[in-house]
DNA sequence: AAACTGATCGCACGATCGTTCGGTCATTTA
DNA sequence: TAAATGACCGAACGATCGTGCGATCAGTTT
């Protein structure tokens, strides 16, 4: 048959990927890619060493499998939630909010994923890096094109220049991330979040459009 | 004696420890202090394990002497060339501007030591996580203190925020170090000059203080 | 001259790494 | 029922890791 009442031994690798990267994608966020060991998980998850290898076929593969792992989890706490708002100013706001928040709330033991793997492979060449690259691009265009959508609905000045606007608003965010899992300190998220208000209110056709500075 | 004729063989084991520190910061650019090897340093400066090994103690003494060491980098290309200006507006902006021109121009291969090694280490324990945490609150510190100087010194409104506002320059800064080295790119250092010179007239008590717009 | 110190080396250790191979067992396909 | 498939395991491999020990040799101190 084509599609059959699934294979119940596919089935259950599938159920044990899932189980190896859920625990790989922590492990990475605090330890790096790098840092993930065939040996450690499967000691930890009491499975054999060459049954983990087996499930993913190398240790690059394994790293790529825990990056689209990452994927789905982020797409999951920050994308989705802004997902049905209609185009415009709040939804900007909304993404911003939501991306401090799934950091603040330590989704990921390390916080964010994609800041800590992204600047253990910047430097380095292979597919990890493009991949990891190619993510950040994604991200950097669908912002753009939410700004874009917010300038056709009327509610962002047409002449804002989006790349830069983008480029900051990304920075806020990163940097607040980067100061509160360094610093075992919260309020980086306050400024960036007073940042990022600020930069929008600069951008706004009406300042009623976002919520009150504290 | 108290300080006789420097010892031969200190300064010998001086010079050596040297000449690996210079390879160590710039491996551990681009691949962290975790991918610091004492077999590879050994090979390629032609010394034996052993002996790398017995000028640091351990591998954790080496990372901590790396990070010393680039920190010395560091002060030599962003700190010192502004060192003798006075206190105002005209000097937040070179170091904004000294620190860009650092990253770009790769004085470590992988781009800023500090985003890297950071990055890897925030949310682990230990002496080489406190001394990153340290040397980053040295750093803030000694970017707000240049604040408060050119508001003493009337070039800069009193009433502004001192700490958002260096967590405003430092994520920018920073971003664009980040997406040059992960894109193989180098508009970014534009775009973040353009919000830090934005950013800094904001708060300017007169704006023929800085350099015009491009 | 003798004793000492520090740089540097060769060698070996136990541990861990990613990977390979051959096998067992449950499930699906023919 | 027989053959094929895929998850999973145990054991072993070569490589590399950080570290320890003893020796050699140059320079310093007595």
């Amino acid at each position: 048959m084509t599609a059959t009442h699934t294979d119940g031994r596919i089935a259950r690798g599938n159920q044990t990927r899932q189980l190896i990267l859920k625990r790989a994608v922590e492990i990475a966020s605090v330890d790096g890619l790098e840092g993930l060991s065939l040996g450690q998980l499967a000691t930890e998850l009491k499975l054999s060493k060459s049954g983990v290898f087996a499930l993913f076929g190398s240790k690059e593969d394994l790293q790529l499998a825990t990056v689209r792992a990452a994927i789905k989890v982020y797409l999951e706490h920050v994308v989705q939630p802004a997902r049905d708002l209609p185009p415009g100013l709040d939804h900007l706001w909304r993404l911003c909010s939501g991306w401090l928040d799934y950091s603040r709330k330590r989704i990921f033991p390390g916080g964010c994923f994609f800041y800590s793997v992204s600047a253990e492979y910047d430097a380095r060449e292979g597919k990890v890096h493009d991949t990891l690259a190619a993510t950040r691009t994604n991200w950097v265009t669908f912002l753009e094109q939410t700004v874009r959508d917010a300038q056709l609905a009327g509610e962002v000045d047409p002449a804002a220049d989006v790349p830069q606007l983008v480029f900051e608003l990304t920075a806020l965010m990163e940097m607040a991330n980067a100061e509160s899992v360094l610093h075992h300190e919260f309020t980086s998220y306050d400024k960036a979040a007073k940042a990022i208000l600020s930069r929008l209110r600069g951008v706004a056709t009406d300042p009623a459009l976002l919520p009150d500075a504290p």
